[in-house]
DNA sequence: TTGTACGCGTTATCAG
DNA sequence: CTGATAACGCGTACAA
């Protein structure tokens, strides 16, 4: 606790305010919340001058105690160290700061058993909201949580039932975008790397990649689409089951930028240039996609809104307005990387 | 705060679980805070057998406010979305919850007002202590936070004067041994892009290249010198102004990582080939360097323990323990990215 | 071995 | 308008 065994000594306390000044702890308190309760100007005045003299700031601890509330949230990520989940925590950072809240970081790695134990922490009330982002499948605790009436918010991540709120992008309008910009550019065999099968936001990205080809009345190619784990080594693998199929293709969309830079790697060992030969185009928007090279087109997700709309929309919750959307969806953006020569078409329409 | 506002009523509290168990909160407190007081093995067991009924857990908060500590502690960066500190923060949230100590993260862009306002916040108890990764050179408001007794500790910043616990990265031995492995591989005429002038950790990592340069019997040559600003930016600007100097070279080691990816895009743009024309090794372990090609040789620092360090010497100084080193400086390792051909000497020994 | 009662620093309620 | 005072939930001397 700051403060608490400096050798100058525990910090004021409300009392040693009001002993300066001559009053009540309770008028002390009444100013320094500017209560609606009449406080004679003059007193205020005196409490306000020795609050500055002794560097009064009030005890949160006690204050939350009294108050039943921390002002604080958590924000529950799987990893932070994964480049998608910053620009989040920022976003719910300045947000929550803006609205005087603190933000708790926690990393399950996506284990249950870490999610379990921090549920159980913040149980213990060190926060007055949850913030889950990219969480797994798992949903049985977040539905517990709820049932305990703690305000969350999901981000990033759908687990469908509309039962929690979530904050997320559209990613069915994404990859229809992402595969859109290829299908104009005169690309016509357009291969699809995937998310893990079972999940909702994979489906989700797989079925605007269709969209896009059949509004180009071009039938979807099962062969020409492979599912991954959203990770780079997931990319590598995906990718080297696709050359292996052996189907011609000029360019790829992969479901997120990891996969993208791992397929990458392996069409360039292959001897395939990028994007002379194929184009490539990534969804999410992790920032050192813009470092990479060739460079990576991306549709991009607007993340650091991600995380404050999240913020809002809990801090609304928790002052108890159950009437708000329980379900916010963003619209991701086309970014075409710097655009050194690249990613023009497969120069004419090859096949067809 | 969690549980306050569930309709299914307030968390139980150490009352219950007492009055549950037949016993007074006496008893219940000195249980599951297994003190060394005796209590009765069957009393015992009641008392634990009506708080797993009751699902209690401790209120976080009223026993903050009574023992003075809340068990939490604040992480302040300049911006979690700058790729080199969300492994700090791992390291850090994963050896405090080990200590069951949550993490309050805060993000200040540098601006001192900000940072200010932190201190303001931690001041009011929000967190037993706090740590201060790459913070500014504004070491004001640090010393008075030391003067008033506040466990404080500095990550991967030097400020000098060895008046607050510091973990960091040996910058001179990082640099030092960059440029020993491009003067090992034959390389003669190596450039050096550095950070600001006035910065403590860009003069060392500067006198590094220097040391490494004589211990080969070279004289630094100022001309091959220019400095930035630690980004991407700063890195473009300073090798436009090397190349404009017209020196030779065939190397060039950066202060840092982003600055070589910066340097790179513009040796690009020039018409020079990486590794095979010029070497590039940079300073600092980004993860996303990893991704970038050709692949950037890397001095890594060890960033997640740097984390995890400087919450143990945190903790460490909480416990009161001030015996301990003031001063852990951890070092660097050469990592040799994919070594897909490249790096290799500048051939033979051109100059010299 | 167990229980009673006080205080941590605030806020809110009720008298004056 | 101001001031006592009772909670908030817990840990711990002190008493039994």
């Amino acid at each position: 606790m700051i403060g608490r065994q400096g050798r100058t000594g525990s910090n004021p306390t409300i009392r040693d305010v009001a002993s300066r000044a001559g009053v009540s702890i309770a008028t002390v308190s009444r100013v320094i919340n500017n209560s609606p309760h009449k406080v004679h100007g003059a007193t205020r005045r005196r409490v306000l001058r020795s609050v500055v003299r002794l560097g009064y700031h009030p005890n949160a601890v006690a204050r939350g105690l009294r108050r039943g509330t921390s002002h604080s949230i958590a924000l529950i990520v799987p990893d932070i160290t994964n480049p998608f989940f910053p620009a989040i925590a920022r976003g719910v950072e300045d947000a929550a700061r803006r609205h005087g809240f603190a933000v708790v970081l926690g990393n399950t790695d996506g284990d249950p058993q870490r999610e379990r134990a921090y549920l159980d922490i913040l149980r213990t009330r060190w926060v007055d909201g949850v913030l889950f982002a990219g969480v797994g499948g798992e949903v049985g605790d977040l539905h517990e949580l709820m049932a305990e009436g703690v305000p969350a918010v999901l981000i990033a991540r759908d687990v469908g039932g509309g039962q929690i709120d979530t904050v997320l992008t559209d990613g069915f309008a994404g990859l229809r975008l992402g595969t859109t910009h290829l299908l104009r550019l005169g690309h016509r065999r357009i291969a699809f790397l995937g998310g893990p099968r079972g999940l909702p936001v994979a489906r989700e990205r797989l079925n605007g990649y269709r969209r896009a080809l059949r509004e180009f009345r071009l039938q979807p190619d099962h062969h020409m689409i492979v599912s991954g784990d959203f990770r780079v080594d997931g990319g590598r693998a995906a990718m080297a089951r696709l050359l292996a199929r052996d189907r011609p293709f000029t360019a790829v969309v992969a479901a997120n930028d990891l996969m993208a830079i791992g397929a990458m790697e392996v069409l360039r060992a292959a001897g395939r240039r990028i994007p002379e030969d194929v184009a490539v185009v990534g969804f999410d928007d992790i920032p050192f996609a813009a470092f990479v090279d060739p460079p990576l087109t991306t549709v991009a997700q607007p993340t650091y809104r991600l995380g404050a709309l999240a913020v809002e929309r809990l801090l609304a919750l928790m002052r108890g307005e159950v009437g708000g959307p329980r379900r916010i969806v963003l619209q991701p953006q086309l970014v075409v990387r710097r655009s050194c020569g690249g990613d023009r078409p497969g120069s004419d329409q090859r096949d067809r």
